[in-house]
DNA sequence: ATAAACCCTACTAATTTAGTAGTGTTATTT
DNA sequence: AAATAACACTACTAAATTAGTAGGGTTTAT
């Protein structure tokens, strides 16, 4: 039980993208460089967020990309969606013929799986961009004080 | 996010094991038959949890596996854990050098990943083999009757 | 003794994930 | 208008993981 690469410099280009939303548009080049994703990678990625309508593409000579939507409307069960696919495919709760739970003794199981699968969904709708893209700035503040603060014990 | 081949088949074993724990020791050969697994595959898996001290072996002619403690002192997350491993495997939370955290404008996606675990761990811990071999047996029960009932519909 | 069980190590095939590559189109800026 | 900096689309490949095979044992109840 693993989260992708896919995801993790998908929802990190989205925060990039949220944060930099007062000012231009980003480039993917720019995402690529900063964030270090390999910059191919990233293209695609970033081409299925607009495909499904989480972000607007500017073309031209210092184009790149916007939210689509505001920020507080876009959630991590959004992102995981697209980047991930269909949360849910352990056999026994997805597949239409049910093989395991036609077999004996079995399918208590699926129980389990069924919690997990609405807990997670709930979780990811609880976390949207703007709150995320927040903390974020606010946890940047603080790590350049640190560095403040560091800079002076040297002298 | 999907769950292995591995323990969807463990988890069956497990179950099986339970259900018939008042008789005989269970076999990997007559698991395997019945529950549709590689009997090579499953010895793994089985020899696993044994490592484990989840069950017990007992060798020789007609012997088998019987679990090893209570069944309602094993619960999923202990399962889980030996099929699938550690199960926080999102690089930002769990990588050392916490290589994402450093990068600009980042790691408030900490939180949801923290959050998502948490979750996770807790309901896979209210499930044990004792209260899910119960229900087991109570579907499997409705089944027959229903059976049952079908079965008079075609005369 | 032999059959039915467990035990141990190594290898391979299939699938998924991660990333490259080539080529082209569009739209600003100068 | 031409150069530049961006997006757009299709196809391929390499690396990693998962799923499963294979061979050759050892132990023990009947």
């Amino acid at each position: 039980m693993r989260i992708s690469a896919k995801t993790e410099y998908g929802i990190l280009a989205l925060l990039h993208v949220t944060c930099h939303a007062e000012e231009k548009p980003v480039a993917v080049q720019t995402m690529a460089r900063q964030l270090k994703i390999p910059r191919r990678f990233l293209e695609q990625i970033v081409m299925d967020f607009k495909k499904h309508g989480l972000i607007r593409s500017i073309r031209g000579a210092h184009g790149g990309y916007v939210l689509a939507k505001p920020p507080e409307s876009i959630t991590m069960a959004d992102v995981l969606a697209i980047t991930e696919g269909p949360f849910h495919t352990w056999s026994c709760v997805t597949e239409k013929d049910n093989f395991y739970c036609s077999l004996e003794n079995v399918c208590a199981v699926h129980t389990v799986w069924q919690e997990i699968q609405n807990s997670v969904d709930q979780i990811l709708r609880s976390f949207n961009l703007k709150q995320m893209s927040e903390r974020t700035r606010h946890l940047k503040h603080r790590q350049e004080v640190l560095i403040q603060a560091w800079a002076g014990v040297g002298e």
